[in-house]
RNA sequence: GGCGACGUAGCCAAGUGGUAAGGCAGGGGUCUGCAAAACCCCGAUCGCCGGUUCGAAUCCGGCCGUCGCCUCCA
């Protein structure tokens, strides 16, 4: 069996061997930072955390980079408007995003990489394409021969005629080709610029990545991740200048995911149809937003709605549900035994799953089971080793997704400790009223509470009571 | 116009040749003072039409619809 990864390059599902055994080298395109990023973003980076975290589940050590444009049109016009430093700005949106990241439970990479920490290896792998002929000076631009390249459009599989026809590419008489793209852009006044053997100016976007890549990774890497708008052209031309530079494959393996689509179209900063991370963290959870992208195929659009999101929450919490202590003390016994074989089943099913080129849907269907397993083996009487093992479970799987499986932390939290003591008087008191068969009294104390987001359950052992984004 | 993807129960969604996982919502039941949580039961023949096959949601052709790329884009 093992693990089976779709590669856009060869339009089929591949089994997934590394250059160098145990180790894996992943690069994924991160975004320009010029505005507050949106949960598509988010979708990105949270798919390609799942890939890394299974990876390394499986015993890969996985050496991951992603990057930040922050040099780009949009930023300098962007920075124009706002009266600031591009590069600051730049900078500013790069941390919050990162921080954004971190709240998500995206692990972070082993490098972030910027086009302003690479500019001296950017020249240099632009010289040398220069030097090998598949690239050309105009007027202190540099554009990259596609003619010159034989397989020019191998993994958008357009060729080169098709990718021009039809295309608003405007005309440039400069250009030898309307494909050809630029390597170094001349800077105009006021732009942010760095000396070049072509004079001042700043890099094109595709070669960023490239040389960001070729630099931390090597010639060749593993698995180049991304959206799957970025196939054409920013893909199809980091191949063209890497594999000319080189003469080796760039990367084995091409791994694209679907866009997340609010109001039946691609969410995107142009558009304006989105939902930043930041409107997003103040009404919903991180493992919400995870549910939602893995109850799908990563190649699959998200459509993106605030039914579907909520319907996530309320599966999430299912599962954390699972995660409830035992009740009963039957340490052995047929109950115990069927939990012991159905933790395995679900574990073997969710490799399963995830070997199939990523499926999470299925996976989660794994842990779905599991949990119900568990439920079932909790109202049994069930506890002990077995009991213990399954919950261990379904954290580890459920850590594989990056699901955190745990209620909402920090202020929050702050604020309910301090009410604990106070809940716990009104619990006890309704306890009172209950054994005097006050139900009215009763009722309104789990009523208003349940408005304060505090929910009682009362249970053969008494009643229990949790804030409701916890377990 | 060119290239590509998709169309499965009310909604989301796996499955891609042998009679349809899972989640949300809904209905019924067990439990409960009533609830909640949990558990059990109930639901689709797979966009439409034609073809291949002993047999198709699953392969082929056509049609309809949705989306993505071809321009900055995760």
């Amino acid at each position: 069996m093992g693990l089976k990864i779709y590669n856009t390059l060869t339009r089929k599902k591949e089994e997934f061997v590394p250059l160098e055994e145990g180790k894996v080298r992943m690069y994924v395109c991160g975004p320009t930072v010029y505005a507050d990023a949106h949960i598509g973003h988010a979708m990105s980076a949270i798919i390609f955390d799942m890939v890394r975290r299974y990876l390394q589940f499986l015993g890969y050590q996985v050496h991951y980079v992603t990057n930040f444009t922050d040099v780009d049109d949009k930023i300098i016009r962007r920075a124009q408007e706002l009266g600031q430093d591009p590069i600051e700005l730049a900078q500013y949106y790069a941390d919050k995003y990162l921080q954004h990241l971190a709240e998500l439970n995206v692990l972070p990479a082993d490098e972030y990489p910027r086009v302003t920490s690479e500019i001296p290896h950017i020249i240099e792998f632009i010289q040398g394409l220069i030097d090998k002929g598949y690239a050309y000076v105009v007027d202190g631009d540099v554009y990259f021969r596609v003619t010159k390249d034989p397989d020019y459009g191998k993994l958008s599989g357009r060729s080169l005629e098709e990718a021009i026809s039809g295309t608003r590419i405007e005309e440039d008489p400069r250009k030898e080709h309307p494909g050809d793209f630029a390597l170094w852009k001349a800077a105009k006044p006021g732009e942010p610029a760095w000396d070049s053997p072509w004079g001042p100016g700043r890099p094109g976007w595709h070669i960023e990545c490239s040389t960001m890549c070729i630099h931390h990774l090597g010639e060749t890497i593993d698995i180049h991740g991304g959206g799957n708008d970025l196939i054409f052209p920013h893909h199809e031309n980091e191949i063209a200048q890497s594999e000319s530079l080189t003469g080796k494959p760039f990367a084995r393996y091409w791994m694209h995911h679907g866009m997340m689509q609010l109001g039946g179209e691609k969410m995107s900063k142009s558009l304006g149809n989105l939902v930043t991370i930041d409107e997003y963290l103040k009404h919903h959870s991180p493992d919400a937003l995870r549910l939602l992208i893995f109850s799908g195929h990563y190649r699959k659009p998200v459509v993106y709605t605030e039914e579907a999101i909520q319907a996530a929450e309320r599966s999430v919490a299912r599962l954390r549900g699972a995660l409830r202590p035992p009740t009963g003390d039957k340490t052995v016994g047929d109950e115990a035994d069927a939990l012991r074989v159905a933790t395995e089943n679900a574990r073997e099913a969710f490799i399963q799953a995830m070997d199939d080129d990523f499926n999470t849907s299925s996976a989660l269907a794994a842990l779905f089971e599991l949990a119900r397993a568990i439920n079932t083996a909790r109202t049994q009487g069930v506890s002990g080793p077995f009991f213990e093992a399954a919950q261990r479970t379904l954290k580890e799987l459920a850590g594989v997704l990056g699901l955190t499986l745990e209620g909402r932390k920090g202020e929050e939290e702050a604020g309910q400790l301090a009410a604990k003591p106070f809940i716990d008087l009104l619990v006890e008191v309704r306890q009172e009223l209950r054994k005097r068969k006050l139900w009215d009294l009763a009722d309104t104390i789990r009523n208003r509470l349940k408005e304060l987001s505090i929910s009682l359950e009362d249970t053969p052992e008494g009643t229990v009571w949790r804030f409701e984004d916890e377990a």
